[in-house]
DNA sequence: ACCTGAACACCGTTCAAGT
DNA sequence: ACCTGAACACCGTTCAAGT
C-alpha cells in the first residue's frame, strides 16, 4: 500500500507501484463477482483505474491474465492438498491418498470459480505456463502413495494406475459437476455437496480396499 | 432443400424456407472446426448468408443458439446409451447399468465439442429448456437398474445411492479430464483414451460387485 | 519505463424500415 | 412474416504520443 509514490498526493497517477498485482487482484475479485466471462481487460482496467490499453504492459493478452490468475489458483490448491497431507501424515498410504483427494475436495468446493479457471483449457494457456509442472508435483505424489499402498498390500484387486486415474477422475468429476450445476439434479443441495462427496470418495477408497 | 422458392432463382434472397434450422447446422460446424468461443451469432449469420439481426428473430440470444445446439446433442447422446442399452439388454441390471456408462463415454469420445455444450452451463440456459428433462430420463433408468442390481444381490456393501453418483462422477470426470485437456498428463495419448476409460469404468463396476 | 487515449476490427442486441 | 442495415454499447489489442 504505501510506496513508490514519493509524497503524500492522490492515488490519481499512473503509478500503482504494482500495477500487475493490482490487476490481478481485480481480475480474482471480477470472477468471484460476475464469473469467468464477465472478466474483461477493459473492465479490469476500469477497476484498477488504468486506461484499456495499460495491462497489456503486463499481460500480453486477456488468456496470459488469466493463466496467471490459475497459477496463483494451483499454489492454494496445493497448499490445501499439503495441509491435508500433513493431518494424515501418520495414516497409511492409502489414507494418506485419500487425503489427496479430500484437500482437493475441500479446496474445490470452497474455490468453485478458482477451480473453474484452473480446469478450463480454454480460458488459459496450460502448456505456456508453470501450470503442468504445479500439477505434476500433486499426480507424482499420488503416484507414489499407490504404489506404497499397494506394496503394503492395502488394495485388493485390479490395476493400480487405473485405481489411481479413477480416483482422480472421481473427484475431478465430482468437482466439475459442482460447479457446472449438475448437483441439483442429484437432489444434493450445495451445502451438503462437499459433505457427501467425501463420503462417496471414502466409498470409492473402501472398495478397492483389500 | 427443394422449398419455398417459387421458381428457378439463385439462393440468394432472405428465404432460406428454414433459417432456424440453416442457423444451427452453421453453429455446429463453427463449433467443430473452431470450438466453443469462436462461434458468435454474426459469424453463424455471415456462414448462413443472412444480416447480423437476422438470427435473432430465431433465436432470442446467443445462449438460446448454444441451447437449441444442446438440446439436439442431448437427443443423439440418449440415442447412444440406449443403442449400449440394447446390445445390454439381455445382461443382469449391474451390467447394463455399465452400459449407459459405456454409451455415454463411447459419445463423449466421439463428439467432445458437442460434450462440452452439454456440460458447460455458462453456455446455456438449462433450466429455461428440456435439457433438465432429457438428464432425468437417463438419470432415471440408472436409479432403477442401480436398485434391481442391490435386490438382486449383485453389489457388495456401501450405499446405492452413493454407488450410482459416484459412477455418474466417475464418468464424466473421465468425459471433462479429457476436454479440458488433462489426459496427456496421464500419458494416455488421445487415441487410447476411450478404450482405456472403459476399462477403468470395469474396475469401478467390478470393485463394488459382490 | 510505464501509461494514455485514439484507433481498428470485432462482439451481442435492438429496431426502424423495407419486401 | 421475415429480413436488412444502421446503430449502440461493448470487446481485445495495437501503437503513437506523452510523462
Amino acid at each position: 500500500m504505501t510506496n513508490k509514490r514519493s509524497l503524500s498526493e492522490e492515488p490519481r497517477s499512473y503509478h500503482h507501484g504494482d500495477l500487475r498485482k493490482a490487476l490481478l487482484e481485480a481480475a480474482v475479485q471480477l470472477i468471484e463477482a460476475r464469473g469467468l466471462d464477465a472478466v474483461s481487460v477493459r473492465e479490469v482496467a476500469k477497476m484498477t483505474g488504468v486506461s484499456p490499453g495499460a495491462p497489456f504492459r503486463h499481460f500480453a493478452t486477456r488468456t496470459a491474465l488469466l493463466t496467471a490468475v490459475a497459477e496463483e489458483a494451483i499454489d492454494r490448491l496445493t497448499g490445501e492438498i499439503n495441509l491435508s497431507l500433513q493431518a494424515a501424515a501418520d495414516e497409511n498410504p492409502l489414507l494418506q491418498f485419500r487425503a489427496i483427494g479430500v484437500g482437493f475436495l475441500r479446496w474445490v468446493f470452497a474455490n468453485p470459480t478458482h477451480f473453474q479457471v484452473i480446469s478450463t483449457r480454454a480460458v488459459i494457456n496450460f502448456e505456456g505456463s508453470t501450470l503442468r509442472q504445479r500439477n505434476d508435483v500433486i499426480r507424482t505424489k499420488m503416484t507414489v502413495l499407490m504404489q506404497q499402498a499397494a506394496a503394503a498390500g492395502l488394495l485388493r484387486t485390479g490395476d493400480v494406475g487405473r485405481h489411481q486415474i479413477a480416483a482422480r477422475a472421481l473427484v475431478y468429476g465430482l468437482g466439475r459437476m459442482y460447479i457446472d450445476g449438475q448437483f441439483p439434479s442429484w437432489e444434493l443441495n450445495e451445502r451438503e455437496a462437499l459433505g457427501e462427496s467425501i463420503v462417496i470418495l471414502d466409498q470409492f477408497i473402501s472398495s478397492i480396499r483389500a
